[in-house]
Formats: C-alpha cells, sequence, structure tokens
RNA sequence: GGGCGGGUAGCUCAGUUGGUUAGAGCGGCUGGUUUACACCCAGUAGGUCGCAGGUUCGAGUCCUGUCUCGCCCACCA
C-alpha cells in the first residue's frame, strides 16, 4: 500500500541510488537494437546549476527515458568542459587577493592551482544535476581535459593543419585587454554606448594654413595614422586626393587617398586611416600598401611611439589626447555620439582590434555542412533557426583559434630553436612533439576551449583511437540522434561541430558523397531550447537577482514537479517567461496521480498486474459498459495525439494532453462514475489506465512514476527497462475484447456529459447548493430515455439527486435543453419567474442566433457546391439540435409565463 | 541596414493542411470537507484573435501593407 501523503524527497533519493546501483543507465552495444544517442551539452566547471541547464537536461532525460521505452539502445554521455578563460580568471582572481599573478607563479604552478581549483568545484554542477535525476550513462563520463580527450582535441588539430585548414598569421584580431588574449569574432558582443565623435584638424602638408577635418571616436590612436581617406566621388576632396597632411602630436607627412569603403555622409566624409587598430582601416591600408603602426600595447596601455602618451591607459589617453588637440587650437567639434563598440563577454572590458600573430583555421566542409541541413540529414527544431545557420555559414570568416591562456590545450607546434617563427619551415606539429625536443621550443598558446567542444560527439566516443572507438561503441552509436541547446551557440558549437565532424571522419582529400556526410553529421536533430526569462520578460541573471535558486525550487516542489512544471511551460523553442506557479502545478500533477493510486487501492487491489495482457485478461467484455469503454478510447486517442507531440518535439502540448486526459477524463470523470460500480472488471479498466499513463508520463516524472510503478504491482524491473505499448498494440488487445462495437457508447457518454453539466449548471444558476437534493424532471422521446435510463445511476450519483424522473410536458420550473432533451427542476418553493424568464429569453436569442449562422449557410449555394460533406453534415445536424433545443426552452418559457398569468 | 520571432480572456499560453458555437491553466467570483485528493470538486464571468485591406462559400489560420515588443547579424570611423 502506499503512503497517505505524497513526499517527493524520499522518493528521489531512494530510486536514484537504486537506479545507478544497478547501472540500468548504461550503455548496451546490442545489435538487434536501434541505438539512441545523446551527448549532453558539458557544463562549465565553473559554473553552478540554473534554470537553464534544468530545462536543457530534463529535455534530454525525457527523450532518452523515451528512447528506451521505444526499444532503443539508449546512451546518454555526461561530461563537463575546461571553460578556459572563466577558470583561468578565476584562478588569477585568488591570486591576486593573495598579492600573486600567475607570470609571477609561473605556468607550471599556475596550471596546478587550476587543477586544484577543478578538482575542489568542478564536480559541484554534476552533483546538481544528478539531483536532476538524469539518466546518463555516468561511467561513460568525459571532461574536456581528461588525458584521452586532450589526445583527441590534439590530433584534430593536427589532422586540420595536414589537411592544410589551420595556419598561422599576422591578423588583426580582437584582442583582449583585460585577460590579455586573441578571442574569436563570436566571442565579441556589441554593445551600444555614449561616447563623443572629435573633428580633428590635419594641416595640409602641400597647403600651409589650410586644414582637412576628421571626424573620430578614437583620437588616441591619432598616432597610428598612416592616411587620410576620402571616398573618390567626393566632390568636396576630389583636390586634395595625392596631397598629405601633418598627423599631429608624432609629427609626420600621411598621405591622403581616395577608397571607396569611405562613407562620404560620415562626419566630414574624410577618414583617418589606422590600420593597426581598425578592421576597416586595415583593409584599407592592405589595398593602399600602407604601413602599420601599432600605437596600443597588449594590456591596453600606449606604448612608446605615442611621445607623451607613453604608459598611459587607452580611455585616459582618449581624454587627454583630446584636450591636447583643444589647446592647440586643433579640435573643431565635439559632440556626444551613440555607437557600438565590441566586449569581451567574459572579461566585460571592450575589445582592442589588434594586429597579432595567431593561429586560425579555416572552416572545412562549409558547404557540406549546409547540406546536410538542407536535406535534412541534420534536422533542426524549431526549423526556423536553419536560416541563422546558414546565414551565418554563407558569411563565415576564419576561425581565430589560439589563445594566450595557460588553462587548455597546449598547441602542439613546436618552433626550432633561434629560427623564425613566420617560416613553416621551422615548425613541427605533432601530438607527442618532435624527438629531439632539446632544440624545439612549443608555442606557449593554447587552444579556444571551442575548438576542444567542437569534437564532442567524436572525442567521447573514443575517435580516432581505435581501440577506444571500439570500447565506446563509436561505430554503433554515432552519429548522435539528438543534441539539445539554446539557439545562442549555434555558431559557436553546432555547427562547428557538423562541420568537424563532417571533415574529420573523411578522408580529407575528394569531396564527400551526401551518404557519406549523412553517416559523418554528428547528430540528427538538433532541438533548441527557448531561454528562461522571469516574468518581466528579462533574461534570468545572478546580477539581476531574478532568477529563483533551482536548489530551492526542487526542494519545495520535487524533482519531478519542477520537471512537468517547467516542460509544460515550454512552448516550442520559443522564450519561456518562467513563473512558479506553474511549478507548482507540475506539484499538483504528481500529488493527483499519487491519490489516484490511493482510490484504486481502497478499493479491492487483488488481481493480476504484471502484464497488459494479464491485466486485460482480467476484463470481462459483458460487465463493460459505455464508460469504461469511453476512457478506454480518449486513452486510445491521447495516446495518438501525445505520440505526434512528441515527434514534434512539442513537449509542452504532449504534457498537456496527458494532463487533460488523466485530470478530466479519467479522475474528474470516470473515477467519478465508476464508484458505483465497483466491481472487478471496471477495477481492471482502472489497472490499465493506471498503467499506461504511469508509462507515459515516466520520461517526465521518473520518481513519482517508478514508486506507484512497483507499489501497485505492475512489475519488478525499473521503468527503464519496461517497453511502452504502441497505440497500436493497445488497440489490438482492445480488439480483442470488443473495441469495434465501441463508437456509439463514447458518444452516449458525452450526451451523457452535456446532460449532466447543464444540470448543474442549471443548479448553480439559480444558487441551489450543489449538495442540496433537488427533484428533476426530465421530457424526451424514447430513443433519449433508453440512453439516460443505462446511465440512471450515473446521472442521480453526478446530480447528487435522489429524483430524476419522466414529464410528458413542460413543467412551470427553470429549465434547460440539451441534446437528449429538456430537463426541469423543481425549485418547489421559490421559484423568481422574472429571472427563470429572462435566463430563458437569453438562452433562446444565443440560439436563434446559431441557427440564423447555419440557415444562411446551408442556403448557400456557394457553400452547398464547394464545402467537404463532412462540414455541409455538421452544420445540417448543428441546424437540427438547436432548433429542436430552442422548440424546448419556447416551451418551457410558455409554460412559465402561462403559470405567472394564472 | 538585413534577418528571425511574438502580439488570441486580467496573466501565461494552445489553436494541426482555412471548416461546426476560438480553448486550457492560473487568477477573479459563486457553491461545496460526496469514504483518492481542499495540492480537491462543481459552476461562472471574461475575447471586435495588434491594426487596415485582400483572396475564399468560409480567415485567429493564407496574401499585402502597417503599428508594436523582443532577439540575432552587419566595418558609419
Amino acid at each position: 500500500m502506499i503512503e497517505d501523503a505524497y513526499s517527493p524527497r524520499d522518493l528521489e533519493q531512494k530510486w536514484y541510488a537504486r537506479w545507478l546501483e544497478s547501472d540500468v543507465f548504461n550503455r548496451k552495444i546490442s545489435p538487434d537494437q536501434p541505438p539512441h544517442t545523446i551527448v549532453i551539452p558539458p557544463p562549465n566547471v565553473t559554473g553552478i546549476l540554473h534554470m537553464g541547464h534544468i530545462l536543457n537536461n530534463t529535455i534530454q532525460d525525457v527523450l532518452i527515458r523515451r528512447a528506451r521505452q521505444k526499444n532503443r539502445s539508449a546512451f546518454w554521455v555526461p561530461g563537463t568542459d575546461h571553460a578556459g578563460i572563466s577558470l583561468q580568471i578565476k584562478v588569477e582572481k585568488e591570486l591576486a587577493e593573495k598579492g600573486k599573478t600567475r607570470q609571477g607563479v609561473g605556468r607550471e604552478t599556475f596550471l596546478e592551482l587550476a587543477k586544484n581549483w577543478r578538482e575542489k568545484h568542478g564536480n559541484i554542477i554534476l552533483e546538481q544535476l544528478k539531483k536532476l535525476g538524469i539518466s546518463c550513462d555516468w561511467s561513460a563520463l568525459k571532461y574536456t581535459l581528461d588525458p584521452d580527450y586532450s589526445r583527441s582535441v590534439l590530433a584534430a588539430f593536427v589532422k586540420l593543419y595536414q589537411r592544410g585548414y589551420i595556419y598561422r598569421g599576422l591578423r588583426l584580431v580582437n584582442w583582449c585587454p583585460a585577460s590579455m588574449t586573441a578571442l574569436s569574432d563570436e566571442e565579441v558582443i556589441m554593445r551600444e554606448q555614449h561616447a563623443i565623435l572629435y573633428s580633428i584638424k590635419y594641416e595640409i602638408v602641400e597647403k600651409p594654413g589650410e586644414f582637412l577635418i576628421v571626424a573620430t571616436t578614437r583620437p588616441e590612436t591619432v598616432m597610428g595614422d598612416v592616411a587620410i581617406a576620402v571616398h573618390p566621388e567626393d566632390e568636396r576632396y576630389r583636390d586634395l586626393v595625392g596631397l598629405h597632411c601633418w598627423r599631429p602630436i608624432v609629427r609626420e607627412s600621411i598621405p591622403i587617398i581616395a577608397d571607396e569603403a569611405v562613407l562620404k555622409d560620415f562626419g566630414t566624409g574624410a577618414l583617418k586611416v589606422t590600420p593597426a587598430h581598425d578592421a576597416v582601416d586595415f583593409a584599407i591600408g592592405q589595398r593602399h600598401g600602407l604601413p602599420i603602426i601599432s600605437v596600443i600595447a597588449k594590456d591596453g596601455k600606449l606604448n612608446d611611439l605615442t611621445g607623451p602618451f607613453a604608459g598611459m591607459d587607452r580611455f585616459e589617453a582618449r581624454r587627454k589626447v583630446a584636450e591636447y588637440f583643444f589647446k592647440n587650437g586643433l579640435l573643431a567639434k565635439e559632440e556626444p555620439y551613440l555607437n557600438r563598440v565590441g566586449y569581451s563577454e567574459r572579461a566585460g572590458v571592450s575589445i582592442e582590434p589588434m594586429l597579432s600573430e595567431q593561429w586560425f583555421l579555416r572552416y572545412p566542409c562549409v558547404e557540406e555542412a549546409k547540406l546536410a541541413v538542407r536535406e535534412g540529414f541534420v534536422c533542426f527544431w524549431p526549423k526556423r533557426w536553419e536560416k541563422t545557420y546558414m546565414h551565418w555559414l554563407d558569411n563565415i570568416a576564419d576561425w581565430c583559434i589560439s589563445r594566450q591562456l595557460w588553462w587548455g590545450h597546449r598547441i602542439p607546434v613546436w618552433y626550432r630553436k633561434e629560427g623564425d617563427r613566420r617560416d613553416p619551415r621551422n615548425w613541427h606539429v605533432s601530438i607527442g612533439g618532435p624527438k629531439d625536443p632539446e632544440n624545439w621550443d612549443q608555442d606557449e598558446d593554447v587552444l579556444d576551449t571551442w575548438f576542444s567542444s567542437a569534437i564532442w560527439p567524436l572525442a567521447v566516443l573514443g575517435w580516432p583511437d581505435e581501440k577506444a572507438m571500439e570500447t565506446m561503441g563509436f561505430d554503433y552509436f554515432y552519429p548522435t540522434e539528438d543534441l539539445v541547446t539554446g539557439p545562442d551557440i549555434i555558431f559557436f558549437w553546432v555547427a562547428r561541430m557538423i562541420m568537424l565532424g563532417i571533415n574529420l571522419l573523411g578522408d580529407g582529400e575528394k569531396v564527400p558523397s551526401p551518404k557519406e556526410i549523412q553517416r559523418h553529421i554528428p547528430f540528427r536533430n538538433v532541438y533548441f531550447t527557448g531561454i528562461i526569462r522571469d516574468n518581466l520578460g528579462r533574461k534570468m541573471s545572478k546580477s539581476l537577482g531574478n532568477s529563483p535558486d533551482p536548489l530551492d525550487l526542487l526542494d519545495k516542489y520535487g524533482v519531478d514537479g519542477v520537471r512537468v512544471g517547467l516542460l509544460s511551460m515550454a512552448p516550442n523553442g520559443q522564450d519561456i517567461l518562467f513563473s512558479e506557479e506553474r511549478v507548482s502545478q507540475g506539484k499538483k500533477l504528481c500529488t493527483k496521480l499519487w491519490n489516484s493510486f490511493r482510490f484504486r487501492q481502497k478499493n479491492a487491489t487483488e488481481g493480476d498486474r504484471t502484464s497488459l495482457a494479464a491485466i486485460v485478461e482480467r476484463i470481462d467484455e459483458n460487465v463493460l459498459e459505455a464508460d469504461d469503454w469511453a476512457i478506454l478510447g480518449k486513452l486510445l486517442a491521447a495516446m495518438e495525439e501525445f505520440e505526434g507531440a512528441m515527434k514534434a518535439y512539442e513537449f509542452n502540448r504532449a504534457i498537456q494532453i496527458l494532463y487533460t486526459f488523466f485530470w478530466s477524463y479519467y479522475c474528474d470523470w470516470y473515477i467519478e462514475v465508476s464508484k458505483a460500480r465497483r466491481n472487478a472488471t471496471v477495477f481492471a479498466v482502472h489497472d490499465l489506465v493506471l498503467r499506461q499513463l504511469l508509462l507515459l508520463f515516466h520520461p517526465f516524472i521518473p520518481f513519482v512514476t517508478e514508486e506507484l510503478w512497483h507499489d501497485h504491482g505492475y512489475g519488478t524491473r525499473f521503468l527503464a527497462e519496461e517497453r511502452l505499448e504502441t497505440t497500436e498494440q493497445l488497440r489490438g488487445y482492445l480488439s480483442g475484447i470488443g473495441l469495434e462495437n465501441m463508437q456509439s457508447l463514447i458518444g452516449e457518454v458525452e450526451l451523457i456529459r452535456e446532460l449532466v453539466m447543464a444540470v448543474r449548471a442549471l443548479k448553480a444558476q439559480f444558487g441551489l447548493s450543489s449538495r442540496r437534493d433537488v427533484k428533476f424532471y426530465f421530457k424526451t422521446d424514447p430513443a433519449a430515455r433508453a440512453i439516460v435510463n443505462r446511465h440512471y445511476h450515473n446521472v442521480k450519483y453526478l446530480l447528487l439527486t435522489q429524483f430524476f424522473s419522466e414529464t410528458e410536458a413542460a413543467l412551470p420550473f427553470p429549465a434547460c435543453a440539451v441534446t437528449l432533451g429538456s430537463i426541469y427542476m423543481d425549485t418547489a418553493d421559490s421559484l423568481d419567474v422574472a429571472a427563470q424568464e429572462r435566463r430563458l429569453q437569453i438562452e433562446i436569442e444565443e440560439l436563434s442566433r446559431l441557427i440564423a449562422i447555419n440557415e444562411k449557410k446551408l442556403h448557400n449555394e456557394h457553400f452547398l457546391s464547394r464545402a467537404p460533406n463532412g462540414v455541409i453534415q455538421g452544420a445540417r445536424d448543428l441546424l437540427t439540435e438547436n432548433i429542436a433545443k430552442k422548440r424546448e426552452l419556447e416551451a418551457a418559457l410558455l409554460k412559465l409565463l402561462t403559470v405567472r398569468q394564472t
């Protein structure tokens, strides 16, 4: 027997421990089953659990549990990410508190500290994830800095280098002066900010006393100016092109040139060209063969080429240089200006475009990656993200993959000592390094963390080590089935995994065929979750303090409640407005399920429940009544709809379907009506419905379903080992006991429901307590009478009345009309005739309106000739029904008026 | 500047390829401790589906325009 009260916490601890002990989530390579693999998006080791993790991992858990139910060999690979910059910043902060720097302690000690940090804090997030009840194969846990994973990363680098996709070059990169490293374009976020647009006067060399005015937001870079550019078709400056200007401060003559990149209508139409510190300027400089003068150092301070400003921070220098121009009469104008500036998201400072030697990846298999999605080898859910993906791939630029950090995978390149590092002949690229290490220096830099993430689906399955691949079942489990992630990392992660998967698994020589692409893609489906927002629509973040602590929520509502509540508010790929109310509803659902079993168990509990067949065996088809068939029919319909929703990854709809079936039809109707018929067959029907409900709900609410399953004797195996019967299989079982005859019986139940609800409403409308026993009279034709008779006990029970009898004529009582006929309520004493008259008038008017609509339709030639038969018949039926109801109400009204007159 | 998404009941959202009278939960109000459940039951009010056109027998659904909110991308210094 189950406990009276549902207390989630006990169940959670008990079952998760048992599941893990039994290895029920561990992968099994079984060739007779199709595989279903999911790789977790590795959370940061520096992270703590937030609502996004709960959503994301619950969805994965639902998918993987469903896969098991459908007889797939499921494998969910967990793991974590080393979080390069983010962890390095944390360790540096700890050092700073002790007055130390990473350079001070040296690389080796620093890495030791980082490792310790990770060991201390890195598993917190995993322990938190486990609380969610997620069914990963923990024996396959991977970490991006594990030795074998690291070898995979280096192998990928070497392979891509050998295939000509990786090169080293001097390029303008996004430099973060705070963390002192280059960043990829994707790591730079544009922010609007209030700046000042300065108009600076440059004296023309050939025309002393005449000035060219240039607008800039960055006066501190003038010392790096190498030209002034104007648009070739700009009439104002045509005569000046070819002449020169005096560069102020570090005085030098620089040319005035013409370039199409200059916008005529911005500022004065003249641009100062600083190739070392601006992307547009760099391009102009390249086109015109201009020199490159860097004036800002890696720490964001002005270097010694800046004369009096050397050593000054870039922002201070900006003000000071502007001041200098003002004092020297070179500042023509100064105006407030709103512009966009790139920021390093992690470090929170504005990035500096800077010329620097870095390693780059020219993306391989860009076209193939597009084809994979276009052809549906990889499906995006929702589909619209394909556009974002395609657009990025269409405008793709090489990826700066080197980082000037220590925490990460050190670049597997060695340079010959004393050799020129820019000359590839002095390079050695391999996983293990050169045989004579004493003659070489390894590159100091590490790889972008996203580079290691880009091979996640390959590396967790052992690639490229053949033995490891065999152990992990690479050939069996790859490609993976579902990837669940946020659309914000389409570029960072999803697209890169697709490109690298296709390239690295291919031979790298000939163009891969569509078949090969299909085999080499890392996943078949990508489900993009929404972003969780608070009830004001703001992104949930620690700094805003608007995010509930997920652990508190789990505590308060139980894991199952949070899971199902959160998914029920997650519309397909739309952002999610978080509501604690919905989470609470999730818990209520679990409680209700619990209580429905209590009802079942308060009655006789005997009977074999160990299989669907055994339960069906207990059903005596001669005892079955309309209500039984109706609930079984609803179950079939709900299952069918549920399957459709799940196939489309519409989890909120799927939950809604189960919820409505369970709550409205099963609990509110079937349990109630079956209370009058407590026989073995009815309890077998309960057992059947409850069993299927547990299976259907299990992926969403694994703990409470597991508990109830075992408690009610459905089996001794874990639900993770049970298969879910398909709708067709269930239909098969029910056909065996006469399913085919049930349609008309289900229709009867609907008619009785209509009647019961109408009469309840009638009672409420007259302010009668729902407990009050009232006499009802029922007026109808013989056929309907027979139906009512068959459900007589239910009608009386549900209306809480002892008296429900026939009448041949209209009565002077409050009345309502339903499809089966009209009902009069004997209020005996206190009848407000005027109120009843008003009510009837309103209802008659409403019916008249509906009748008019349908009559108009049915008199329309075009409607009759063009609408499908079903629709026309529907309109006819409705018309007939409404006319009948109206007639009944008119009779009731007439009777009422007659009584009033006498 | 380009792209994407949303605008349906007080709130959060459903609404399949156009087809019966636009739904659910929450909240509001009314009545109820009927031996599974007050984390419950019964009932009820509340909507010109952002706006304007168009296509159609029929539009929340399709087309055009428009307003508005949000997100992403883009080298106006």
